[in-house]
RNA sequence: GGCGGCAUAGCCAAGCGGUAAGGCAGCGGUCUGCAAAACCGCAACUCCCCGGUUCGAAUCCGGGUGCCGCCUCCA
């Protein structure tokens, strides 16, 4: 089966086409820097890094755009009400972004454009949209008329006469012809940032810049535009007016919008006492991976109901993955990096490697069907733990299934590498303890084994002798 | 009011016309000095309800009910 994403534009399933052959350009709407994301946001983020590794899985060179929106009413607000420049505001919350990424292993996209850096880009389109007369001004703010656009509404399906006019004046400090139509361009505001440009003087609407630095950084038409389902309307349905008004040309070709993240099975809101960002969750010590497993482990398009049990079973589930690649690897020999001979190797478990593979790539291609790909991951592991625990397994073979966890790693991301540093100290408390334990002095035993563990240290004895694995962060029940 | 989505075991979640994947939790057993990890076995007589189409429906159609989202900034 080919590739096929569900794309918005069309309301189905459609077999995924670049422009050009093994290139993808792909445009996902980045944060308004304006406070922490909220696991909301990190849903939409990792969906969008599923979707980029698996492309780069598939073997495709994924140009990777997202946006940082550093401009608009509440960074502005924000700043003025801290007393702080907007740059200054803006860039800590842009940063936290980017730890907030790092700590959930989200592949750095090729490229952050700000939209405080592109004004000049934005105006370009503004004046090419006013020139092919999509425009108008109205008080110092140019406005685009989406009448003047046969297209409007050919994403989000919404028909242009349900739109009730007057409905939104009140909510709008800006004066339109119609309430429908969107702002360009905002006049200039005592108190505010202001940019001096061909246009007037003012600052830029929220959708203007996505079209200008897809544009710049992609093309006038590029592969994937993405985003979280309340971009459809009205965010994307204008970013395509304006973009291909003014360049006469389609905009994005698929566009993938993930659903969103429930909490308890309510929507998230600070009111309700269910607003979590990933240092709230970190701070009551549940783990970076779990919380990664989590959110990619349900299909994007469908809600995700996110629950402490959740995301305690998510830990679980990840750490069945984990022990299981750690048991291939402390097979003699572990991992070689090179390309395993061939020679006896049980022909079964390539076999079985084969199909899991197949499973694996199967479910990622139907609409990135993270479900099916995940159980066929578990089904490999249920088929080769009870060969792990007959010991029939060698070397070589172990170094074939281990590759090939380590293959599909590259999409998920959720392995740890082992980084066992040991103190003289704690070395010689586990040889006490394994000398105790010979001498069958097992009260001894099993008080060193408290105390590493007071350190941060699991023992786990096994026929080989003592398995040692630093501790990781466990969720805490309480909550 | 308009548009869209979802309802599958205690929880999470696939399946989208051919007789219910997977994970977590639970129970019983094996292994272990104990523990952990791992293994073996058990769990939906049925997929929100009611009709219909069909040889056959969780899957299609019609009608309900419930929940969620968008229509104003929002992933």
């Amino acid at each position: 089966m080919a590739l096929q994403f569900w794309n918005t534009l069309k309301r189905k399933k459609e077999e995924f086409r670049p422009l050009q052959p093994n290139r993808v350009g792909l445009y996902t709407c980045g944060p308004t820097v304006y406070d922490f994301a909220h696991i909301g946001n990190l849903r939409a983020y990792i969906f969008e890094d599923i979707l980029r590794r698996y492309l780069e899985y598939c073997g495709y060179a994924v140009n990777h755009i997202m946006n940082i929106t550093d401009i608009d009413d509440k960074t502005i607000k924000r700043s003025i009400e801290e007393n702080v420049s907007l740059t200054e505001y803006t860039r800590r919350y842009e940063k936290a972004f980017f730890e907030d990424r790092d700590i959930l292993r989200i592949k750095p996209a090729t490229l952050y454009p700000r939209a405080t850096e592109h004004i000049l880009e934005m105006v370009e389109i503004i004046k090419k949209l006013t020139e092919k007369g999509y425009t108008y001004q109205k008080d110092g703010s140019i406005y685009f008329s989406i009448e003047r656009f046969p297209g409007y509404g050919k994403l989000s399906g919404i028909d242009l006469s349900s739109l009730k006019k007057g409905a939104r004046i009140e909510s709008d400090e800006y004066e339109k012809e119609d309430v429908r139509d969107f702002v360009l361009w905002k006049k200039s505001k005592i108190g505010e940032p202001s940019y001096d440009t061909e246009i007037g003087p003012g600052r830029p609407g929220w959708h203007i810049e996505c079209s200008a630095m897809s544009m710049k950084y992609l093309g006038k038409t590029f592969d994937i535009h993405t985003g979280g389902v309340d971009n459809i309307f009205p965010h994307h349905e204008n970013e395509i007016a304006q973009s291909e008004a003014a360049n006469g040309k389609p905009f994005a070709c698929y566009f993938l919008h993930c659903a969103h993240l429930l909490v308890n099975n309510e929507k998230m809101a600070k009111s309700k006492g269910n607003f979590f960002t990933l240092r709230d969750l970190l701070d009551k010590g549940y783990d970076p991976v779990s919380i990664r497993y989590l959110l990619l482990s349900v299909h994007y398009r469908s809600p995700l109901n996110f629950t402490l049990e959740g995301l305690e079973a998510a830990k679980n589930a990840v750490e069945r993955i984990q022990n299981f690649y750690r048991r291939l690897r402390l097979i003699p020999g572990g991992i070689t990096g090179v390309s395993p001979v061939t020679e006896n190797v049980d022909q079964a478990i390539t076999k079985r490697i084969i199909q899991a593979e197949k499973e694996f790539k199967e479910g990622l291609d139907d609409d990135l069907n993270m479900p099916v790909s995940l159980a066929s991951l578990h089904n490999l592991i249920t088929d080769f733990n009870p060969k792990l625990e007959k010991d029939a397994i060698n070397e070589t073979e172990s170094n074939l299934i281990s590759n090939y966890i380590k293959e599909i790693d590259d999409v998920l991301t959720i392995l740890r590498e082992e980084k066992m540093e040991l103190t003289a100290e704690e070395e010689t408390l586990i040889s006490e303890r394994e000398t105790a334990r010979k001498k069958k002095d097992f009260a001894k035993a099993d008080a060193i084994r408290k105390d590493l563990e007071g350190r941060g240290i699991i023992v786990e004895d096994t026929p080989a002798g003592p398995r040692i694995t630093r501790k990781q962060k466990h969720a805490c029940l309480a909550d």
